[in-house]
DNA sequence: TATAGTTACTTAACTTGTTAACTAATTGCT
DNA sequence: AGCAATTAGTTAACAAGTTAAGTAACTATA
C-alpha cells in the first residue's frame, strides 16, 4: 500500500541484501568462466576449499563452502567422477570422509588460474585496489566478531 | 594432491566466497525470525523491495531481489495468496505486471519490524556501529563502480 | 502500416538445495 | 564394560532454482 520508509533501512543498506547484490554482480563476470570449464559454482567452491589443505573432512568442507551435508555428498560424487578429488574413509574415525585434491584436480585449478586471475585483476582495477583490500579485510574482521560472540553465547549457559 | 598456495588467494580472501560466508553468518541469526513468521528468505526480499516503492514491475523486483523471472512468478503467487501483495497488469504496457504492497503486507512488515530491528541492532553492536556503516557504504560504492564499467562496455561497441 | 526484432512474463522439464529420517561410528556417563 | 547420547555421512521426498521454449505485447524500421 503506502510505503513506510521508517520501519526498515532501504534495501541498498540492508547488509544481507547488500552482500547478496554485490556477490551477484561479481558472479555475473565470473560465471561465464565457470560455464566454459563445465563446473558449477558450488563445485568450484568445494575445489577451492579442498585445495587449501592437504586433507579435509566433508563437514569442514561443507562449512567452508557454505553448503549443506547432502549437497556436499552429491558434489563430492561429481568431482570424484571427474577425477578432481579423492574421498577416502578416515582410518582413525570411520564415520569421517577425508577429501583430497588429486593430481588432475590440481592441474584443473592450474589451468583455470590465469583466466581467473585476469577476471579478478580487472575487477580489482575497476573497484580500486585499496577499496578491494579494505572490503576483504572488513568482511574477514566482521566474521571474526560475529563468530566470537556466537561461540560465547553457546558456552555461556551451563 | 599437494596444495599450491600461489595460484589462488586463500578462500577467506576471495571476495565471492567471503561475501557468501559473511552473509551466511548473518542469516544464521536472521533465519529463525523468518521461520517463525512462515516466510522464506526470497519472499522476504521481495516484500522488502516492493515496500520501497509505491509500484514496481516484476522485472525490477527480480533484479533488486537477486532472483530470476520464473522464481518471481512463483513467489508473487505465494505472496498474493497470502494477501501481502497485489499484482495487476500494467495499463500502459500490458506485458508488465505491476506489484504493490497491500495493507496486509504493510501490516506484516510492521509486525515483524521490532524483532528484525532487535536482531540487527545486536549484530551491529557486536560488529561495531562504525564498521557496520563502513561495510554498508563500501558495498554500495563498489557496486556503483562495477555497474558503471559494465554499462560502459556494452555501450562502447557501436 | 506491415513486420522483424525485442521485451515481459509464464510454463514445463530438469537440476539443484532442503528437511527429515536413517545407518554407522564414536563419545560420555555410570 | 555397557548403554544412552552425539556425530558424520547418506538417502529419500519434497521444495526451490535454472534453462529453454513459448505467448503476448510493444518498438523500430522499411
Amino acid at each position: 500500500m503506502t510505503k513506510n520508509p521508517s520501519l526498515y533501512e532501504p534495501t541498498s543498506r540492508s547488509l544481507p541484501i547488500s552482500l547478496l547484490r554485490t556477490r551477484e554482480l561479481i558472479m555475473e563476470v565470473v560465471r561465464p568462466m565457470l560455464v566454459r570449464h563445465s563446473i558449477t559454482e558450488q563445485q568450484w567452491r568445494v575445489l577451492r576449499v579442498i585445495s587449501e589443505d592437504v586433507r579435509l573432512d566433508a563437514s569442514t568442507v561443507a562449512a567452508r563452502a557454505c553448503l549443506l551435508a547432502p549437497s556436499v555428498t552429491r558434489i563430492v560424487r561429481a568431482l570424484e567422477k571427474r577425477g578432481f578429488i579423492s574421498s577416502v574413509r578416515d582410518v582413525s574415525d570411520k564415520r569421517r570422509t577425508v577429501l583430497q585434491l588429486t593430481e588432475a584436480g590440481d592441474a584443473f585449478l592450474k589451468k583455470v588460474s590465469p583466466e581467473s586471475a585476469e577476471i579478478f585483476a580487472k575487477l580489482r582495477r575497476t573497484v580500486g585496489a585499496e577499496r578491494w583490500e579494505q572490503l576483504t579485510t572488513l568482511l574477514s574482521d566482521i566474521r571474526s566478531d560475529i563468530q566470537a560472540t556466537d561461540t560465547d553465547q553457546s558456552d555461556a549457559k551451563p
